[in-house]
DNA sequence: GATGTATGCATCGACTGTTAGGGAACAGT
């Protein structure tokens, strides 16, 4: 992701708050933000942009291209500077409070003089909140809370710790007496990177008993709110993000409203508005109680999801492709893709084993490729240019007989056949070289190549290391290809429409790395490189038995980028694998 | 402020529940 990308949206995206904050006109806010989203998924450098092809950014008109152009040139906007100096950072900072909107910290700058989370804190605890129109006793308990919360709150939850709280939740409701469905919904069920809170939707007659299942727990550290629809908790999660706890939310609802509501507790948000802007139009009324003629009030469909979005003239939207991304136009064509499943998917071609920095042995591992019914299984440990892997050529060939060896006593023992393939991680140098010489790469099955260190080059070096690495006629994969950490480091700065140029022209692939802390090539990324021509390998990049399992992670990501098993070479027969995997040598 | 298009101008993100307080902000999907 180019650094200017970044720097922008957040400039565009402080505009917006501000001009809200300041009482600007909400529209104008709101094209700010959508400028600011569609800047940071920009494949290209909106630094290196003039304002023709700036302007061909969704959202970017001719103001904010002049804005953005005097970024370029003097690394601020005027604009946005005189709106800093009539609202103080803090009074932003404030709006990051639950509970705190922006007409409301502006109200608690202009009366009380607050413009900082501290000295709001400090207002409470001495009353000078009494009194104030629009701030009870109620209010001032829950901004006490938010504050609380903002403070602790490092991060949001990985998906992956979000999905065991939320499969230990729905196992418990579902053995409550009187559940007659219970699934999560939310974020989750989208397979968004990260997730806030948990939510959880179940159906019965009688909430009591669900309620009192969740409650129960003894995971649960607090029950924030428990009534007959909703019940609030928080749950220990072992993590560190957010104080080691998530919150969930378990709502109950009457089981004939069950599809209507859990399309809307699936959202996300932004996808709710456009299906209900269907609705309107159509002179229906959509709510999570079900679908409604607007002028009658009478009830037509709630049952199931389906049903509502066929009464809509919609194909059922997979929750992953539910961001109002083009989904609702595409499910009102009827020409939504046939997305890429688990069940697609043959075999793993990124894992490793002891022999480096994996913990199980080549034959543990290869043992769980198996029982998860895989047909191929490719061992890439490190390569030894990684040298704290002190792997040698000698390791190498020695690992590459064992492999042989067990693939010959497997097919001996009258187990399902698996082929396996002898591979290798490469390490991709600063000037985009790898490990070995040619006749030493000629002898692997497959080489995955990553970027494990040298992350801050400038852009342009970045992306020449790249070229020249896809162009490398031995290399296959490239590994987690923006080398990010969820929450902890930010993507390596190249120029993605170039990369995805020449996985293209030189058929090299690209990894969605399935692990949860990488997720990457990340999401917002993958129709980009599909639309390029470029196919994918779905991968877990195992370092132990139990990380096969975050495959799932994979295919969800691969999901919200829209792709087909077509589009990943994994999901391929093994003929078809090894000519792609030979790309195009003899 | 951007967009689509009537190249000047209308249109732009739905709906519900809670709080606080009697109409509106805020949060949630």
């Amino acid at each position: 992701m180019a650094r200017a990308n970044s720097e922008v949206a957040d400039l565009l995206q402080e505009y917006a708050d501000l001009l809200r904050i300041s009482g600007g006109d909400q529209f104008r806010a709101r094209n700010y933000e959508k400028a600011a989203k569609s800047v940071a998924g920009y494949s290209g450098d909106v630094g290196a942009l003039g304002d023709a092809d700036l302007r061909k950014i969704p959202g970017v008109g001719a103001s904010i291209a002049a804005k953005i152009i005097q970024y370029q040139r003097t690394g601020t906007i005027n604009e946005l500077e005189d709106l800093r100096a009539s609202v103080p950072d803090g009074v932003r900072a404030l709006t990051s409070i639950p509970a705190l909107g922006p007409r409301r910290a502006l109200q608690l700058y202009h009366e009380l003089g607050v413009s900082s989370i501290d000295e709001l804190a400090a207002a409470i605890e001495a009353g000078r909140l009494h009194g104030l129109k629009g701030f009870g006793a109620r209010s001032a308990e829950k901004l006490r809370h938010g504050i609380e919360l903002a403070r602790r709150a490092t991060g949001r939850t990985p998906l992956h710790v979000a999905t065991e709280v939320a499969d230990k939740i729905v196992a418990a409701v579902r053995a409550a007496p009187g559940c007659q469905r219970c699934e999560p919904a939310g974020s989750l069920r989208r397979f968004a990177e990260t997730v806030g809170d948990v939510d959880v939707l179940a159906a019965a007659a009688d909430s009591a008993p669900l309620m009192a299942a969740l409650t129960g727990l003894p995971e649960v550290t607090e029950v924030i709110v428990h009534g007959p629809t909703k019940t609030s908790v928080r749950v220990a999660t072992g993590h560190p993000a957010q104080g080691g706890s998530i919150q969930v939310d378990l709502r109950v609802i009457r089981p004939e409203c069950w599809g209507a509501a859990l399309q809307y507790f699936t959202g996300s948000q932004a996808h709710n508005v456009a299906v209900r802007e269907i609705a309107v139009r159509a002179k229906l009324k959509l709510s999570e109680y079900g679908l409604f003629d607007a002028e009658t009030g009478d009830l037509i469909v709630s049952g199931t999801e389906e049903e509502v979005y066929a009464r809509l003239g919609m194909a059922w939207v997979p929750p992953p492709m539910r961001e109002d991304t083009g989904e609702v136009k595409a499910a009102l064509r009827g020409d939504l893709p046939v997305l890429v499943q688990d069940s697609d998917i043959r075999g793993d071609l990124h894992t490793h084993t002891n022999l480096t920095d994996g913990v199980a042995t080549l034959a543990e591992m290869v043992a769980a490729g198996r029982t998860r019914g895989y047909e191929y299984y490719a061992i890439t440990d490190h390569a030894p240019n990684l040298f704290m892997q002190r792997m040698t050529t000698e390791k190498m060939l020695a690992q590459r007989e064992q492999v042989r060896r067990l693939e010959e006593s497997l097919a001996a023992d009258g187990g399902a056949p698996i082929r396996l393939l002898h591979g290798t991680e490469l390490n991709i140098a600063a000037d985009g070289s790898v490990d070995w010489p040619d006749e030493v790469l000629a002898g692997f099955d497959i080489r995955v190549a990553s970027v494990h260190s040298h992350f801050d080059q400038p852009r342009d070096e970045m992306t020449r290391r790249f070229v020249r690495a896809c162009q490398n006629p031995y290399v296959n994969v490239i590994g987690h290809p923006t080398a990010r950490r969820i929450g902890r480091r930010p993507g390596v700065d190249v120029d993605l429409a170039a990369l995805f140029r020449v996985c293209a022209e030189t058929g090299t692939a690209l990894e969605i790395n399935s692990h949860p802390e990488r997720l990457d090539l990340p999401a917002e990324h993958i129709r980009a490189a599909r639309d390029a021509g470029v196919k994918f390998a779905i991968d877990t990049d195992a370092h132990a038995i139990g990380h096969l399992d975050f495959l799932r992670y994979g295919v969800g990501t691969a999901q919200r980028g829209w792709l087909t098993a077509g589009d990943v070479i994994n999901t391929w027969p093994l003929d078809r694998l090894t000519a792609f995997l030979r790309k195009g040598r003899p």
